[in-house]
DNA sequence: TAGATTGTTAATCGATTAACAATC
DNA sequence: TAGATTGTTAATCGATTAACAATC
């Protein structure tokens, strides 16, 4: 039994590793070789104490006297957060974010491999979007079971979402990234990722006017 | 004085705040005029204690014995969000993704303008996104300027994403969304907000696995 | 009035930071 | 070896939950 299944790791731990995960990529990039969890702390702007307990949750990658190994620490870190593997992924929704989730989540993101995008809009059906074929929503479940896919991402309006919500899950798939602007609810077993744009822009305008009231 | 003030509001209460508002708006819609805390917590999945706890950072809104008002609790989080106002954008990076954020902003969300789109590549300048003239990037600064423009929205790639924010900043908006895959720094009167696409898809990954070894 | 539910103080829980012994 | 820096325990801080008096 590794450290990671010993204790439940938190939420906010989680959500730093991608983090983490971009300014070594940088690093690497410039070739730097080691760096310390105070170097690391100035450049990320996080506590050299907050560092070292957030990756001590997985694991001693570092060595005392020196510190983190910047190409290996970066590859423990695609490991834990599972970047190490392929994802087959559907798109529901051909829209203009669909198709921009699309060309992103294909182009930059090795591992994550678009299969197919669904729609309802009949004029839709049939094209293709940077290579990937627009089918019909109908053949959503058929689909997702036959190839195996392990990720949905919706890019539907809202009044959908939960609909297509229940078919990837009934179909199979692991995780969900729902870019709707409502809450989905997915049995346990299925991993679910919100994206709130709108609640973004929303707290987005209360800095704004709370930056003017300042002085 | 008033109690916002008064008191610095956590970050955590203000990114509950557009959740409130969205259950609020489903209610107002149905045409439900009052909840309690205890029933708005069954829904939107918070405790009783925390709701209120939230909401008496900017006021009593509620009556004892009785509960809050629908209809005016949603005015009140509006206007402690500063959605009662309206915000002059600009988004700069006419790829796939900035031509999506352009529609979702301006069909969506009232109150949010997008007045223009600016690039560096020639072939896109000039043309009409949703009636929206795309702008040759070089005008940026003179155009917020003139144009006094609130708020600017980042859809370029992570290498222009500093220069960017520097032009915005320089040319005085007082708020940055930012959609590159990068950390942005800006001056303390701007306020900024980051949606780290990759960073969310990212800690998806690990829940996807993390899901699957529970078994 | 009696019942219900708020607003607010106090208690608990969890996450972050500090400190330091272990060790490379 | 001496200096540096980790891994880890202890202290602190902040956020959430519980409790209850105030009051509609």
């Amino acid at each position: 039994m590794n450290k990671s299944t010993k204790t439940k790791i938190s939420n906010a731990v989680i959500k730093r590793l991608p983090r983490y995960r971009r300014y070594l990529k940088e690093l690497q990039r410039k070739g730097v070789d080691k760096i310390s969890s105070g170097e690391l702390g100035v450049l990320i702007g996080y506590t050299a104490s907050q560092i070292r307990q957030d990756l001590n949750n997985f694991g001693g990658f570092g060595q005392q006297g020196y510190g983190y190994n910047v190409n290996s620490l970066y590859n423990e870190i695609s490991a834990i957060l599972g970047l190490d593997k392929a994802y087959k992924i559907v798109i529901i929704g051909a829209g203009n974010l669909g198709q921009a989730i699309a060309n992103y989540t294909s182009y930059f993101k090795a591992g994550f491999v678009v299969c197919g995008i669904f729609e309802v809009n009949p004029r839709l059906i049939g094209l293709k979007i940077n290579d990937i074929e627009v089918m019909d929503y109908e053949k959503l479940v058929s689909y997702v079971e036959e190839n195996q896919i392990d990720m949905g991402i919706i890019c539907t309006y809202k009044d959908s979402a939960q609909d297509v919500a229940d078919k990837l899950s009934f179909a199979g798939v692991k995780g969900i990234w729902n870019f709707a602007p409502v809450d989905i609810e997915v049995p346990e077993r299925v991993a679910l990722e919100n994206v709130h744009l709108s609640d973004s822009l929303h707290s987005l305008a209360y800095y704004i006017n709370k930056n003017q009231k300042k002085e």
